[in-house]
DNA sequence: CTGAAAGCGCTAACAA
DNA sequence: TTGTTAGCGCTTTCAG
């Protein structure tokens, strides 16, 4: 069963290819008649469109790749299915590649995505600098919008929420609820989203007289596990315990809390616990988490609408990437949600 | 800034573009020193293969197709990942779509497949019928594989696990726990995961003697918050209230258990609790869950490998898909995991 | 061992 | 309105 071409559908309407091209395409004019009998020829015999000639011929595949670093991680699956729905309407489809939080697997996934032509490309980069030279380079190919996270050195657009502005709002929300000190969980600096929600935490604890111990500030990655370990850390510290454990993302929140009813430690009547990302599972938790919620439906568009005005822009202005004007860097403002981990 | 193309490294290396495809696709007799000369022309422009034409030429894209019914489900996410591993190991990349839960987005995903001349296809049918129609006629066209669910009506290879066997052991388990009625909390029997599952619940509940109130059979989605709902609607119905809750999933059983906390029906000292699946999630419940798990690698190890027999069967075999022999169904063993939201 | 040339399936000039 | 033709970038006979 060789596939149906358009060759043979030409053949049994009686028509040239162009003909055929053109019915089906539906661009250029042919007479209603003619297009009756081609499409009942198509269809008889099960014709469809062979794409990656079409992709050829247009040097245009209607595909955008996106490369996070965690498919398993259900922010990034909850931004991935956002992503996606914002192309289907521009009647584009997605290319998603899983970087594994490794660079070296994120600049392979990047090179493969050129060469598969994609139309632009949309990158959660794994690590705030190791991931720089691939992305830029990617970048100087190919239309790329950064998502959620950005690496240093780059310029190239990026769509996120302001983790700074966001950290404020959780910090004064524990401050309110009576909190003096604060740790921070977090991974190991090597993302910009730990980096500016660690920055964000510090300035605003400093801001309202919250105490920081230098001991408080824990490091691992993005995981259950480690928000598990790290608050048994805390607990395990010499000297007073924190009022408040606040968390780089809601994985490792919902490790802390349920490390808390192991040990016994009333949240939020002992100390106080906030996630970040608002992910399904976050009300889930026992306590449920108070969290930020990001706009990803939003976040999503505005990452779209740029890539494709990149394109645009690509195809009008000569050579591609050095047409284009400064990058955007659009910060969307995130939300807080209180729930039960933190006293209102 | 145009790509570049196998011709201007043929020119810069001062050889044919035949010579240079030879080196860069690493197939037919070229000396060593032309070699070094293609490989650095190449490198230096910055070469990188356009698998779009390559595709086009070789009527092939290393590229495998997979349609899961959502990938905001932990359990399929997990599943993509052993797909991906497995295919990476083969030099294949992967391409993959959502299909909402909804048969018509998935038909619609599956002919994009086809068009774009995947290598093959692994899909997780959403529906148990109206999945039929559009899954068998691309099976007609492209190797593909079944996995995990399966759908009616269809002649295509499937691997999966032996829903009966497992909750075979899920009802021998409870059983021991002492547990002598049960409910079954599922998705409507629209797709065969909830059917076989059922199937075996009921099954072995007769054997058992376990008594299965015509009630407390509830039906709904694959959800949390249905499981939430399930549970209330057990916990206000008549008459005496099960012993066990088997959902015939994870997020069902955490939505049980979480509304059995709130409602303070002891889990699993009133009611035992079971789910399915063994997401990352389910021992972070309250209690953690019992749960079967699925042995994810080997599942996609065994779909992986049928969809490249099928493919070189297809190649040798003149017309592709009738030439090869009956399917293959291979039903893999899972285990039980026991958690404590069940009596051990 | 290397080069010339055909052609994968499609679309877009250009002609008629 | 329709057909003819060239060619997207690559691989692969077939000659040399």
């Amino acid at each position: 069963m060789q596939r149906v071409t358009i060759a043979q559908v030409a053949e049994a309407a009686g028509v040239s290819t162009a003909t055929v091209s053109r019915v089906l395409s539906g661009r250029g004019p042919v007479s209603p008649g003619v297009q009756r009998k081609v499409r009942r020829a198509a269809d008889e015999l099960g014709y469809q469109v062979n794409s990656i000639a079409r992709a050829l011929r247009n040097s245009r595949t209607d595909t955008v790749g996106m490369v996070v670093p965690s498919i398993s991680n259900p922010f990034f699956t909850s931004l991935v299915e956002s992503v996606e729905h914002a192309l289907g309407r521009d009647g584009k489809e997605l290319f998603l590649c899983d970087a594994r939080s490794d660079p070296e697997i994120e600049a392979r996934r990047l090179a493969t995505l050129v060469a598969r032509n994609v139309d632009g490309i949309i990158v959660s980069p794994s690590h705030g600098t190791l991931s720089g030279p691939a992305v830029q380079e990617t970048a100087d190919r190919l239309p790329l919008v950064q998502l959620d996270r950005f690496v240093g050195g780059t310029s190239t657009d990026w769509v996120g929420v302001d983790d700074i502005a966001a950290m404020r709002q959780v910090m004064d929300h524990l401050h309110e609820g009576g909190a003096r000190s604060a740790a921070f969980v977090g991974s190991l600096l090597t993302n910009s989203s730990t980096e500016q929600r660690f920055a964000g935490f510090r300035r605003r604890a400093e801001d309202l007289g919250i105490t920081v111990d230098p001991g408080h500030v824990l490091l691992g990655d993005y995981s259950v596990d480690w928000g598990e370990t790290a608050a048994a850390r805390l607990a395990a510290a010499d000297g007073p315990p924190p009022d408040a454990i606040v968390c780089a993302d809601d994985l490792i929140a919902l490790g802390v809390t349920r490390a808390c009813r192991a040990h016994g430690v009333d949240v939020p009547g002992r100390v106080q616990v906030t996630g970040y990302d608002n992910i399904e599972f976050s009300r889930l938790g026992e306590p449920a988490l108070t969290t930020v919620d990001q706009p990803r439906d939003r976040i999503a568009e505005e990452a779209v609408r740029l890539l494709a005005a990149a394109a645009a822009a690509g195809e009008g202005g000569g050579d591609g990437r050095a047409a284009r004007g400064p990058s955007a860097h659009i910060a969307l403002v995130p939300s807080l949600v209180v729930r039960e981990s933190t006293r209102a």
